[in-house]
DNA sequence: GGACCCATGTAAATAGTTACATGATTCT
DNA sequence: AGAATCATGTAACTATTTACATGGGTCC
């Protein structure tokens, strides 16, 4: 299953909705760079439906087709809780903004499990970086004219990005740990 | 053309290369997230010569089929610099790190006046997610059971990476700055 | 002998974008 | 009258990934 379909189940968890609410609340990404458009939304709402994991009524409204109100099963609640406890070493950059938005569906012990994951793959990647020797900081600088002054800015790229990553995953568990611990459960 | 195509040419104007060669600098992205494998770059190597952007010269190597190296042609070293300078107001996301990766290729007036559009690209979208009021420093804060965690999560990191991404540009428009005075073309 | 590197390709599948198609209602 | 919003779908295309296919050379 697609990362679409565990976004879509998601946002169902929330509320029931249309296809068309769900294509409003998906077209401008809450969290960076995550979005999807209705003609991918549809059928992938039909695929979720054959697998038992949303059902739909037919409720009145406009338009040349009857509109229908998806809401998620109790298998489809189960299979995004199972999608986001599966910890991959290699985590797709696409799938990590629609973890951590469906983050609140975890219990919090799961939850930080899944980000301490998250943080994991940006700390090898960051390593990564951190090891190529020989382009960060050379001396001279790169003239703006050579090759290598393009390798240098996309490198110090990588880095700042990881490292952004990093700080938000940490922040973003200190926050789960501190609202855990104003409300117990 | 794809973005693939110019990185490529791009890559070829460092220096001539078998697909293999390029597949390997691909392989592993010099700055954060822009990677292709083998067999993208193979037929996208064919669709360049087709256009007359690259050639090829078969030199002995293994393997059951001709080895070839490629170079860029006048052609295509000028359609790269023609679609580097080619500014659109919406920027793909993907094609701006290529696009600082071959920065070099620009004479320093032009690299900065892309960065710049790249940078207002950036900015706009920085506002868009401040303009999101309501999800920012709610109070109470939003617990991690919550839906709205995952919608202040999500958009916390949506605000870092364009003010990240916004620090990274202006530093990449200072170096340009600074290494073209050293040495005035 | 088996794994890995060199080297080039194709095929099949998934993901995603753009464009086509329909039609009522509400706003300017 | 024209545009925008609500509402659902399909078709065609581009981009990307994964897997298949071949075969020599080197290293263990």
């Amino acid at each position: 299953m697609s990362t679409l379909g565990f976004a879509l189940l998601g946002l169902l968890a929330r509320r029931p909705a249309t296809g068309y609410e769900l294509a409003l609340q998906l077209r401008r990404p809450v969290g960076y760079f995550w979005h999807a458009r209705h003609s991918q939304i549809y059928p992938t709402l039909a695929d979720l439906e054959f697998e038992d994991l949303v059902t739909h009524e037919v409720i009145d409204g406009p338009g040349p087709r009857p509109t229908k109100r998806y809401r998620v099963t109790r298998t489809g609640r189960a299979a995004v809780r199972r999608w986001l406890r599966s910890t991959t070493p290699e985590v797709d950059e696409g799938e990590i903004l629609v973890r951590v938005y469906l983050v609140w569906l975890l219990p919090p012990r799961d939850a930080v499990a899944m980000l301490s994951a998250i943080k994991q793959h940006h700390e090898r990647s960051l390593q990564r970086y951190l090891d190529t020797t020989g382009l960060r900081a050379p001396d001279p600088a790169p003239s703006p004219r050579d090759p290598l002054f393009g390798d240098r800015a996309t490198l110090e790229w990588g880095i700042e990005f990881e490292r952004g990553r990093i700080a938000w995953i940490e922040r973003t568990i200190n926050d789960i740990s501190a609202g855990e611990s104003r409300r117990p459960g």
